[in-house]
DNA sequence: GCCTCGAAAATGTGATCACAAAACAGCGGA
DNA sequence: TCCGCTGTTTTGTGATCACATTTTCGAGGC
């Protein structure tokens, strides 16, 4: 399998990260969105090693932003320096640290999806909606790519609804370290046996207000994806 | 109140860290232990501002090594840099984030002991007795800052016990965040009026290795302390 | 063809410089 | 005594340089 990798790296490709707006964001904070991007969509594998001078130059920066981005995304797993070389590396996931991220997920994700239910309105729904058409979209072309987008898109949809900074950051911090396993794992499986996931229901639940149901929903899907990813370690 | 901040710092003070350890550690990780330490601790209060440069001659290096520590701080919100000056600051917690962090905390820390109990040895528990009876002796004196110093070490000894890296930096972040407000509402209520903590009950649970117990008694100890902070911020 | 070795390139780390913006101190005037 | 202005200092940010270590890779020998 080949990954696009750094590819996507034209000269200036300073400006996506998630959500478009960055205006007069210093550019350590959108080297930093972009490399969270490229790790959270999985477009980084497992293992694969990077080098500042390399994402430097492929941003067109000097070394120096992206050195202090770097040191972000160490603080949050996202990245490792290995002990032995000193260099820098996405890190792979043991089975022991795969299953606490999954217990952390099941316990954050449900909570902030919870309290995205009181802030919930009528547009946001429409958006999720769109999302989900999206991620169903990307699972018929077989662009797992898309699909890792999409899903991303519309769970942190619900995320930033929370009002919740603290959790919100939680929760990013551990998609920051499960999205180049997962991507691995739904490249090899392919999108047809991608887990059927809960978002119709998610949707339903928010249209009637039912928090508790919300709160199920969201973890019956983080654990059936998880759930993917455990198996798949396994072998 | 007057705080000891930074006059700890004498040239080359870096050393200190929480463990000992250090040998051939890079200058960035003997900056960023030796933060850390200090906003755990609460010996910077919230709000306070500091400066790369202050800090760093402060340290005996220059200010890059400090500038990536930094940068590991903020992703960790132990620091922040406020939108309007770009000026670096300890922030200060309000009403809502304390709630997040205690629910987090409380989540998190009984997982924590609970997975304690199985590397529990009769060394360790040793060691957690004389850390609660420098913590008593800190009570009786009315030290402040050796009372956090010593309830620090007690709960960390349990945690890294668990051999649960995630876990583990989740609950370093998280008294990272609680640390300086701990210190300000402990200082200003007085050693007397401290919780009567559960490391007592804690430790003959790990003696009889009644993990349900342990994880209760990890969630009360954990409860007490928040709610005085909670206490104090609503006043 | 395969291995070994050594020069060249690349890497992380720390220090230093340059610059614009913000904070500060001191002075003059009301 | 208090307010407002101005020149100085301090601040964060980004770029560049220097250096020791590690990796890379191609030439030479078997």
């Amino acid at each position: 399998m080949t990954f696009p990798a750094l590819n996507v790296f034209t000269p200036n490709a300073l400006s996506g990260g998630f959500d478009g707006r960055d205006e007069d964001a210093s550019v350590h904070d959108q080297v930093y969105e972009a490399l969270a991007t490229l790790l959270i969509q999985g477009q980084i594998p497992p293992g694969k090693s990077v080098s500042l001078r390399t994402l430097a130059s492929g941003l067109g920066v000097s070394p120096m932003p992206v050195r202090e981005a770097v040191r972000r995304l160490i603080a949050q797993k996202a990245l490792e320096l290995q002990p032995s070389n000193k260099r820098l590396r996405v890190p792979s996931l043991s089975e022991d640290r795969l299953k606490q991220l999954m217990m952390a997920r099941q316990w954050v994700e449900p909570e902030l999806a919870f309290r995205a239910v009181a802030a919930m309105t009528r547009d946001t729904i429409a958006e999720l909606k769109a999302d989900d058409q999206r991620l169903m979209a990307a699972l018929t072309k077989g662009d797992v790519d898309g699909y890792m987008q999409a899903n991303h898109a519309f769970h942190f949809r619900i995320y930033r609804l929370a009002q919740a900074d603290l959790f919100l950051d939680m929760a990013k911090t551990l998609w920051l370290q499960s999205g180049p396993f997962m991507r691995v794992v739904f490249g090899r499986l392919g999108t047809v046996q991608l887990p059927q996931d809960h978002h119709q229901e998610l949707i339903r639940a928010f249209e009637s207000g039912d928090a508790a149901a919300v709160r199920q929903h969201m973890s019956d899907d983080v654990h059936e994806g998880m759930e993917l990813m455990l198996e798949a370690l396994k072998r």
